[in-house]
DNA sequence: AGCACGCCGACT
DNA sequence: GTCGGCGTGCTC
């Protein structure tokens, strides 16, 4: 030991710490322990009157010299310290966002328990030498159970030897068998060297170019584009193979809905092991064991929603966003993140390939990819195409059906065209899909006698009535009331009328049209409706139903082999609003429904109706005109300067006083930048100008791609404090604009 | 985010 | 006369 070390040691040390509190500052606290804790130790700190997790940040802290009442570190946490990944991680993140950094770190240590020493579990050991005595045949069973000096589970042990746990207990105190502390439970290790599947030649190429990139560590991305059923799925696990191979971490990210049984199964059946799995399903055990796990390398393989990218694993060597394009990975509160952005990051941050798998690609990506124009600033993503469907099938057809000459009856919703082909199918003893994005049995109640409509009293929105709940709902928040008897305005009795359709008068309307076929309803808002929908899947695989009417639930993941009609109600759903992806996303949409259809031996259709058979999202749909299209679609956008050709950030003023709100965007817009690239639209009332009782204000702000738009924005609103109740809230890069 | 401090209205 | 509303400010 040096001087200098003693002299460090003998004095009380200063650390810096970042707390789990929506605060970007780092704070100082004293530590007497004899060793400084590293960068990244995980610590709990005294923090106003509360105790936090909080983590110690690298250097000194940026801040001036701390006051004088420091306080003192509370302890660490008995885990290993968050890699400089991480850290840095936190940092970029934080930027990108404008969010402070505890909060980005609020979605690192997200599992309080985790960081928590493993409670103690205890199972039984045998005593050896036995002690002398009889046993009966029961107990022996239980001892021959338990072999060697292995601790096991009561229930482990009960089940092996057919007997009650009783019996265990029995033989513990005839003294038999004795408590001990009880192994973690390994966790199972996927297999790389089990033999993959037979590749088609484009996936073997694909596949072979991954694995390369994994096995030399290049950080490079990757854009693995193929068509629903090309295989895309079986090509990036060989990427991840390679990965196990090296021996890091693989990192796939998919969409929460996407994260199914089948899914998993496929895993499963290529590794010989289910990988870790992380989504807010999780139980706080399972996620506590998880989390270590992945911190502690005996997380081979991590598949999870968006949240996963927060974990901390150590030794990356590849990340797969699968679905890339899908707009669930866009975080809209809170933290503003784009799951792909921070996929991205990591990549970076580890030195590893990114692989960016979709059949239908964000035009971020595609621009990228260089197959419409790239944008002046972007790194290139190398371009992998999986052209063929497998198996040889080609894609179903989709059949546009103008509402406006081919119109349903009155009050009903299916067109004779699509009614017709529905009723053929059930006939033929095969299965159809009917998808509609909207929950309930219609999006509003008329009163045939004023007019009154019912609505949200707390946003601006009506109330969707769930004739199966007998409520009214409010879909933004929450609010419900049980639906009336008369109508509320005028007292007016049996003259509320449903407007609109959703999914359970679809149903309804189908049942009626094919009285015969077995009908069933899915969405998956129903609270603990995960096992519920898991029965139906497995039910319609089996045959067992002929036709599903769903929302988005419907658009993945599953495998239907008689399945051979897809009927979407209402394909102009999303392009309401003007949002500026709105054709990129109808686009994606019914490409995905319609390619549900005829993935098994029989062959499929799409039957689209729309309002707007001229919108071209629905022409290249129907077309198979991707192409044409994504190029359209490239050159308005670049037109227009907007993303991926330009930058747009949304700045969001609320509160309970709307001349208040407005109040606070006349002041932002006074006090707009004035930078050359960059230009300040609004305010004006935003998408849902009242959302949960507070109402909303939107200024845009858009830039060239050249422009430091984060730097612009942060110098903008540093300025402004709002007072009072009123909130104001960035997103540097929003994906919606509701 | 929490949490306390602090300054103005309807209650035992 | 107090309980409690939420506006304001701070947290090493």
């Amino acid at each position: 030991m040096t001087t200098e070390d003693l002299f460090t040691a003998a004095r009380s040390r200063l650390v810096p710490v970042l707390v789990t509190a929506p605060l970007d500052k780092v704070f100082h606290y004293h530590d007497a322990n004899a060793s400084a804790p590293a960068a990244g130790t995980v610590v709990e700190v005294p923090f106003g009157r509360q105790q936090l997790a909080g983590v110690v940040w690298p250097g000194a802290g940026d801040d001036e010299a701390p006051g004088a009442r420091l306080k003192t570190l509370a302890r660490r946490f008995e885990v290993a310290p968050l890699p400089a990944e991480i850290l840095t991680l936190i940092e970029r993140v934080a930027e990108r966002t404008l969010a402070p950094r505890g909060a980005v770190l609020k979605l690192v240590l997200n599992v309080p328990a985790a960081l928590e020493a493993e409670p103690a579990r205890f199972g039984w050991r045998r005593v050896e030498p036995p002690p002398p005595g009889k046993l009966t045949a029961a107990r022996a069973r239980v001892l021959a159970a338990c072999a060697g000096a292995d601790v096991h589970e009561t229930g482990t042990l009960a089940a092996a030897a057919g007997v009650s746990a009783g019996v265990v207990r029995g033989l513990a105190e005839a003294g038999w068998l004795e408590r001990a502390p009880l192994a973690e439970p390994a966790l199972p290790r996927p297999d790389p060297a089990r033999p993959g599947p037979v590749l088609a030649p484009a996936q073997g190429e694909a596949a072979a170019a991954l694995v390369a990139a994994v096995a030399a560590r290049r950080q490079e991305g990757y854009l693995l584009e193929g068509v629903t059923g090309s295989g895309k799925t079986e090509v990036y696990f060989e990427a991840v193979a390679a990965c196990l191979r090296i021996g890091r971490q693989a990192l796939v990210v998919l969409p929460e809905i996407a994260l199914t049984a089948q899914w998993l199964a496929r895993f499963e059946e290529r590794f010989g092991a289910p990988p870790v799995v992380w989504h807010s399903g999780l139980g706080p055990a399972v996620r506590r064991r998880h989390w270590r796990a992945a911190l502690d390398g005996r997380a081979r393989v991590v598949v999870g929603a968006r949240s996963a990218l927060f974990l901390p694993l150590a030794e990356l060597g590849l990340v797969v966003v699968d679905e890339e394009h899908d707009s669930s990975f866009k975080q809209d509160d809170g933290v503003p993140y784009h799951g792909r952005d921070v996929a991205e990051l990591r990549a970076e941050l580890a030195g590893c390939p990114l692989v960016l798998a979709s059949a239908t690609p964000s035009l971020e990506s595609l621009a990228r990819a260089g197959v419409v124009p790239p944008p002046p600033t972007a790194t290139a993503l190398r371009r992998l195409v999986l052209p063929e469907r497998h198996g040889g099938a080609a894609p179903p057809p989709i059949a546009l059906v103008d509402l406006k000459r081919d119109r349903p009856p009155r009050g009903r919703f299916l067109s004779p065209t699509l009614a017709t082909a529905l009723a053929a199918t059930v006939a033929r003893g095969e299965q159809a899909l009917v998808f509609l994005n909207r929950r309930g049995y219609a999006p509003l109640l008329i009163c045939r006698a004023c007019g009154h409509r019912e609505r949200c009293p707390n946003c601006s929105a009506w109330l969707v009535w769930h004739r199966l709940r007998g409520r009214l709902l409010c879909h933004h928040c929450g609010y419900g009331r049980p639906e009336p008897a008369h109508c509320p305005a005028c007292g007016a009795v049996e003259s509320l009328a449903p407007a609109g359709p959703g999914v359970e008068r679809i149903a309804e309307e189908v049942q009626a049209l094919v009285p015969e076929a077995r009908i069933a309803v899915m969405t998956a808002d129903r609270p603990g409706s995960t096992k519920a929908l898991q029965a139906l899947v497995e039910d319609a695989a089996a045959g067992r139903l002929d036709v599903l009417v769903g929302t988005q639930v419907l658009a993945k993941g599953h495998h239907f082999p008689r399945l051979t009609l897809v009927g979407v109600v209402d394909a102009d759903l999303g392009l309401a609003g003007g949002d500026l992806r709105a054709g990129e996303r109808t686009f994606q949409l019914l490409h995905q429904v319609a390619g549900r259809a005829g993935r098994g031996e029989l062959a499929g259709r799409a039957v689209v109706q729309t309002h707007l058979p001229e919108h071209p999202a629905l022409g290249a749909v129907a077309a198979g005109d991707v192409a044409r299209f994504r190029a359209g679609e490239a050159a308005e956008r670049r037109a227009a300067g907007l993303p991926p050709y330009g930058r747009l950030a949304a700045v969001i003023l609320s509160g309970p006083d709307r001349d208040e709100v407005r109040a606070l965007g006349r002041e932002l817009a006074r006090g707009a930048p004035r930078v050359e690239g960059v230009r300040v639209l609004g305010p004006a009332p935003a998408p849902l100008a009242l959302l949960r009782g507070r109402h909303r204000e939107r200024l845009l702000v858009s830039a060239t791609p050249e422009v430091e738009l984060g730097a612009v924005l942060r110098r903008w609103l540093a300025g402004v404090r709002p007072r009072g109740r009123l909130r104001l809230f960035v997103d540097p890069d929003p994906e919606s604009f509701l």
